[in-house]
Order: C-alpha cells, then sequence, then structure tokens
DNA sequence: CTGAAAGCGCTAACAC
DNA sequence: GTGTTAGCGCTTTCAG
C-alpha cells in the first residue's frame, strides 16, 4: 500500500492502529479508543464488534502516543548504585511494588558508583520524561537535577543524601546503629575496639564512623589511630587492615565492620585467627546465623527504605508540596554470638 | 498565556518544547533539532545562539516524541520472578551493562511466580512497545505472546524455557549439574542419596531431579521413594521432609537439594543433627565458604545467563532472523568440604 | 451514543 | 545552512 510505503522500516514491525481497528469494525476513532480505555458510552453491539476487530488485528494500545498525548508516563526510575549488590534486591522490590500500586513501571539502572554515569542515567530518564526519580546517589553534587526538579520531575534520594540541592532524602540510621553496635561491644568488657569501614567521602560511612567515635566516647575511653581504617573494601586492603590491628602491641579485641563487604573479608580473617575477637558488622548477611559463631549484626531495613521512598515520591505525584524532608529508617542490632565474645581475660 | 490553557494539568510541568527554543533563538524548528541530535549542517555561531537558549530555558528533549516519530523506544523489559532474590542480582546487572552498551533503557518488573502477574507485566511492557523483551517465566503457556512476538517484539526466555510457544531461550545445565552433584556424593562412597527438590511443575526442578535419578542409574544404584521429595521450598516442608530421610531405618548419609531457598533449611537442620550427612546444593550461596563444613555446590552463572539472554535479544533486534534456539550454559561444581563428607563406615 | 478535527513534541522529507 | 510541511497514534474537545 502506497499508504505504508512512508513508515520507517521497523516501526513497531507495522502494528495495527486504532485507526485500522476503528476501519475493520466500521466505527469512528473516537469509538475504539472508548473500547480501549473501557470508557462508558458505547453500546453492547458496538462494543462487541470493535473488540472482534482488536482481537482479529492483534491490536495493542501504543502507549507511547498516549503518553505523548497526557503528559504522564506512569513510570518511574530508580537509580542505584549496583543492581547485582543483594542489599538492593529488597529495596528495588519495594519500590517496584509501591509503583505497581499505583499503576507505574519501574526503569531500574545502575550508577556503578561513577557520578557521571549517575548523571548520564538521571538525564536520560528526564528525556523518558519519567513521573518520578528514586536516586540512590554516587555523586556529591546534584545541581544538574535542578532544572528537572525545577520542572515537575519528583525526586526522592535513599540511602545516602543529596548534594548541593535540596531534596527528600530516606536514610538508614548510619550513625545511632553504629553508636549501637560499639555500645553492645563496649557493654561486653572491650575497651580496644577497631573500626574497618568504608571511604569517608561516601555519607554512610562518615556517619558511621562518627557513631563509632561517639560510643567510645560516650564510655570515656580513648581511640587510638591504629584502631580505625577507612578506605575501598577490596578485600586486599581490608584483610590488611585487619592483621595490622591484631598485631599491635596492644591489639584490638573487638572490631566493628562499616558494610557487609568489609564484614565478609574480616570473617575470613577471623576464621584464621588463633585468638578468639568480637565482631558486630554493619548490614545483615544472609546466612549469618548459620556462622560459627553467629554473625552479630546491624541490619539495616532495606525494604522499608525502599518503600518509604517510593510512597514520598508517589506524595510528591499526588501533589504533596511540603518542604523537602529527611527521613531516618531506624536499624536493628541482631545479637548472633560473635558480638558477644568477651576480651580475652589478659586484655 | 491562551496558547497553554488547553494543556493538561501536570503536563511535564509545562516544559518548554523545540517550539520554545526555536522562538527565544530566533530560529526554525529543524536547526534546534539538528543541535540537539548533534547533526552535522549547522553553523558554530547559529549552534551556540540555540545552545544558549537551550541551556536558559533548561529545555530538555521530550523522548517520548521522538520515539512516536522513530518507531523505536531503545527500552527492553526485563520480567523476572523477584527483584529481591539475591539469585536475579547478577542476571539484572548483566542485561543491563548489554542493553546500555546497546543504548537502551532497562524496564524491570517482577511477576511473583504468578503467571497472571507475568502475562500482565508483559502485555504492559509490550503497550510501552519496548524493543524486546527478555523473561523468567512464571506460567507455562505464552501462546498470549504470539501476537506481540509476530508484530515483531523480540523475546528471549531465561532459566526456564517457554510454554507453547517456540522461542528462544538460554538456560542453565540443571540436568547436567544436578547429575554431577549426585555423582560427586556416589564418588565419595554414598549409596542412599536423598533429593529434595522443588515443585516438579517447575522445569528446573524436574531437570534436576531427572539429573539425580540419572546418576543414580548410571552407577547401577537403586532409588527408594523415600528418598525423594518434592514440594515448596518453605522451610517447614523442607524441614520436615530431612528429618523423614533422616528418621528412616535405613538413613540417607547424603543430600542433594534442588535450589539455595531448599539448601539453606537443609543446612540448619543438619547443624542439630547429631550424625554428619553429606550435603551439596544446586545455587551457589554468597558466605557458602565461611560455613563449617564449607558447602559444596553446583554454582549456577546468572551472570553469564543474563549476558547470554541480553546479547541473544539484540542479535534479534539487529536482524538476526534464525530459528528459535536454546542455549545451555554450564554449571560448575564448587567442593568446600560438605559434599566430601564420607558416609559412616557402618552404613 | 458517536465521530470529526485538532494537536501533544518530535523527526523525515523536501523545499529554499 | 536553514526552514517548512506533514504526520507518528493517541486523547481531547466539541458537534452532532
Amino acid at each position: 500500500m502506497a499508504d505504508t510505503a512512508h513508515r520507517p522500516e521497523n516501526r513497531y514491525g507495522n502494528r495495527p492502529t486504532m485507526k485500522d481497528v476503528a476501519a475493520r469494525a466500521g466505527v469512528g476513532l473516537k469509538t475504539v479508543s472508548r473500547v480501549v480505555n473501557g470508557e462508558a458510552g458505547v453500546t453492547a453491539d458496538t462494543e462487541r464488534r470493535v473488540q472482534e476487530a482488536i482481537d482479529a488485528l492483534g491490536f495493542r494500545r501504543n502507549d507511547s502516543a498516549r503518553v505523548l498525548r497526557k503528559g504522564r508516563t506512569s513510570s518511574i526510575g530508580l537509580v542505584l548504585e549496583d543492581l547485582a549488590d543483594p542489599f538492593y534486591g529488597p529495596l528495588n522490590r519495594a519500590v517496584e511494588e509501591v509503583a505497581r500500586a499505583h499503576g507505574a513501571l519501574l526503569i531500574n539502572g545502575s550508577s556503578a558508583e561513577d557520578p557521571d554515569r549517575e548523571q548520564e542515567l538521571v538525564l536520560a530518564l528526564c528525556a523518558r520524561r519519567v513521573d518520578g526519580l528514586i536516586v540512590i546517589p554516587a555523586g556529591h553534587d546534584h545541581r544538574y537535577l535542578e532544572p528537572e526538579i525545577k520542572a515537575g520531575v519528583a525526586t526522592v534520594f535513599v540511602d545516602r543524601p543529596a548534594g548541593r540541592i535540596d531534596a527528600d532524602a530516606v536514610l538508614s540510621d548510619s550513625f545511632g546503629g553504629a553508636r549501637s553496635g560499639a555500645a553492645h561491644l563496649i557493654a561486653h568488657g572491650h575497651r580496644r575496639i577497631g573500626f574497618i569501614g568504608d571511604q569517608p567521602g561516601i555519607h554512610t560511612a562518615s556517619e558511621r564512623l562518627r557513631g563509632y567515635r561517639t560510643a567510645l566516647a560516650d564510655a570515656g575511653l580513648p581511640i587510638a589511630d591504629d584502631w580505625v581504617s577507612l578506605g575501598t573494601t577490596a578485600p586486599r586492603r581490608v584483610h590488611e587492615a585487619v592483621r595490622a590491628m591484631l598485631a599491635l602491641p596492644e591489639p584490638v579485641t573487638a572490631i566493628l565492620t562499616g558494610n557487609n563487604r568489609v564484614t565478609v573479608t574480616v570473617v575470613r580473617v577471623l576464621t584464621d585467627h588463633e585468638r578468639p575477637v568480637a565482631l558486630v558488622g554493619f548490614d545483615d548477611i544472609e546466612l549469618a546465623d548459620l556462622l560459627d559463631p553467629g554473625l552479630t549484626v546491624i541490619a539495616q531495613d532495606a525494604a522499608t527504605l525502599g518503600r518509604t521512598a517510593a510512597e514520598r515520591l508517589f506524595h510528591r505525584l499526588d501533589g504533596g508540596a511540603d518542604a523537602p524532608a529527611r527521613v531516618v529508617v531506624p536499624t536493628r542490632l541482631i545479637a548472633r554470638g560473635s558480638g558477644e565474645i568477651p576480651p580475652p581475660a589478659d586484655g
């Protein structure tokens, strides 16, 4: 047909349109639209004829066109650090469930902890005109989002706050969690407690360090420089940090870790160590209860983090115009054995 | 302005369009389009003026309109069972990386192992006109996809094959993996080996059962009915199955599990059991090497599964028209101790 | 209850 | 180099 000759090659494989359905059913375009969208005002008989044409043609509404006209995509974007990280799985799922309840689809992407990639991804999502955005930030400067937010893209940050802009954020209680973890070790008699954390530029990492420091200060305990190690979560780096703390003239008798990647490496090192060393890890880990001793952790509630953020987002989309707020989700200390090991009698 | 009065309320928060940019820069619409898309044929001076207008207005191209015109969304859909399941994390990420390399975004969703929800999600993605679809099927009848596939939606199934349609599938070697796991236990002297698997309706579950049966048959070993238990992965169900096998007059001396949820429960039960029982689990588990004994597993390569499926998808999108194929990704047995426990001397 | 016309914001095709 | 026109497939508006 001359009519279709102008179409781009792979134009949806030449799918039928409402116009095609209308022609086949012998009705007007708008009537098809009414049937497809379940609107009232169509005779049962007309509806049947239209439905037959739809089935015969294999018609499915093109939401791209619908979106262009309606101005809403009914989709939200979620940018996280790594889709493969088990910590983000429950968060991702929780966001999805809320989105689903609001009839929205979820577009996902990983920043790979790279600020440029984060920005690229976020702006691509804005170009797609997602209704809202949930971001676990990799970068520290989100001013690039200002025009987008001004233009109406609701945005909620999770796990870490936004940098240099005022925006909603839903965060775990890193400070309180780390403080309670350190306090737990102190309560079990430890006086030389090491902290092995992530890079201090990361908000949660510095908050956890602050919690550790506060707990020790509150207990009137000093902190030696040798007891604190911050850096990448690379096993090698962590491995060396642990060995160094245990090789001190007065070695640490307990360790608090700043996240689960660090924890795993520390567990491996301690398994080979002759003397028992107490350990409290930040973030829960699957099977932590099956280890011997069981791993005592400060558990974050990733699902609540995601659900809260998504609910906040849809609150905004529903017109909520209150000032940007910071919501803090509590952590929970789960004692399983490793954090209850007492210091050696001579320590 | 009267011009904007007709617009829907929340129309992208009234973002500027190319027309607005053109007016402000004093150029034609097409020139703006050229600048935005980096096309050649624009003077450096014109380009600068357009760029200034873009920045001043905070313009960002509306991809919804672009998609409508171009006929391709540059997005693919991934439907999996549960975004929160750690097994799917690496798969998800691998798919994302391939999509990203092809300039496509990823729309994600969970079927929650519910065929109706799978269908609903898949059809919603088709309405969005995703270029392609990667599906971990929950249901067993995918004929609902026939019109979509015919209309040009490339579709690849992963982890389990499609039901009642002929489509590409990328699968783990469930049969070979289970067979090698059982053979491993036989090689270590076991003659009474239990199998605790998932519901037999699930393709991978029945394949793994078949691998178990084949290994025992190949070794000339009989299989008692009491040694095989299939059903949900609910801890309670698995717990009872294990206890029953261990309470037989001639109890099993080794167990092969059908997936990681089952494995976790079995480990818990065996920890409390007086006699050591050998265990090989299907699927690797984080920290499996830290358990005592270390957990011997048949590891699937979820990332390869995802990458292979995504590559196949883009191969199709690039015009690949070969017949639907089934690609099998090998598994790997990782011996860590639990699978090398010998049977008791009297067994 | 039904349909014709306009237009969402962009790109393709073709002028100039 | 640049601009004009048409139209992607749908929803909105308004007239029958």
